[in-house]
DNA sequence: ATTTGTCCATACGGAACCGTATGGTATTGC
DNA sequence: GCAATACCATACGGTTCCGTATGGACAAAT
């Protein structure tokens, strides 16, 4: 038995705050003590797991990571079908799941802080390069191919961080199947 | 004669630098003495200009539409041609000038606070109205302009946020002209 | 030459954090 | 049971910032 004491938190719980924390207001709210009351705890637990704030921020980008676009991606492997039906799976996943939750966030910071921007940058191509990867497959060559997932990926970015997404399931999954049919029109 | 003083800042003044700020380390850096020192003047200067902190910040979104969106879109008002040629030349103008330097920061604030939200959806209301006037113009009913338009000013948005515009002018003037061509091959 | 208004400097009290030091309590290994 | 360890509370000094109070300098008006 592990969990018999009363507070109890490791090093991922407070990661997961901080995160929460973070897209409600921001990093610069991400902060020890308002975070320790938030946990029900005090600091003293904090400097505990933790270094200082420095060693918090510094592990977030690779929590945000693992816990938010590993699922995604590891879902689209699994896909059956085409280029085309892979496309419409992952926009259907999309519009339901709404995974890019933090993404705002994540990329307010990355503003600010260099290092986070190339966690941002990474997560970014690591997607791009799956729509890059599926326009090929549907018969593009790579420069087409890459150019049209820009287009894809960057839309999704834009609707995003405009916070013009519809809040409706029904409505999200019809601008996907509108989507999909301008970019693949042409293709096989 | 007005300048003979010494400092002599206005509120303008102000809030260029502090929109400067807010570009180079977010909203929550903007601050009252650190603002002043690098106006090279005391808070005693900036609690005459401004009722406080949040004056100021809640001026910042207008002095930002005022000196940095609306010069943008009446030079688009002035150029001749049909909507093809004024979307190659908004294109142009933006693969030159980048003026959209400080829609980042304002989109990372806008994420914590609901009023600057509110004032960054009217911008880029402004400027997707624009881009679907254009597309009707160029024969598409209105629900298809918009969509295109959707996809046009997206693109813009993502490229922009995810920090992926190259440098050279040359590049970027090549891909307004990719897209261009996507967006349009079947129009006119 | 005063007066009046504009603009800024200085000094202060208070709040919110950070990080450290230190001690307490519960759990685990022996 | 007892010591070692893991985890947390409390208390403290130091920093940064906010907003106010007050007075001084300078320009324009009279």
């Amino acid at each position: 038995m592990v969990k018999a004491r009363k507070h109890l938190q490791d090093r991922d719980s407070w990661l997961a705050e901080a995160l929460e924390l973070l897209r409600e207001r921001g990093v610069d709210h991400v902060k020890v003590e308002p975070l320790a009351q938030r946990l029900g705890v005090t600091k003293g637990s904090f400097y505990w797991h933790f270094k200082n704030r420095h060693d918090l921020l510094r592990s977030i980008p690779e929590f945000w990571a693992r816990s938010q676009t590993d699922p995604v991606l590891a879902h689209v492997q699994t896909t059956p079908g085409g280029p085309i039906e892979k496309m419409r799976a992952i926009l259907e996943f999309l519009a339901r799941e709404d995974p890019d939750r933090y993404d705002n966030a994540m990329r307010a910071w990355a503003q600010f802080d260099p290092d986070v921007a190339v966690a941002v940058a990474q997560i970014d191509e690591r997607r791009m390069a799956t729509a890059r990867a599926l326009f090929e497959e549907a018969g593009l060559n790579a420069a087409d191919a890459a150019f049209r997932a820009r287009l894809w990926y960057f839309y999704d970015v834009g609707e995003h961080v405009t916070r013009d997404t519809p809040v409706s399931v029904e409505e999200r999954l019809e601008r996907a199947e509108h989507r999909l049919k301008l970019l693949t029109t042409d293709l096989v």
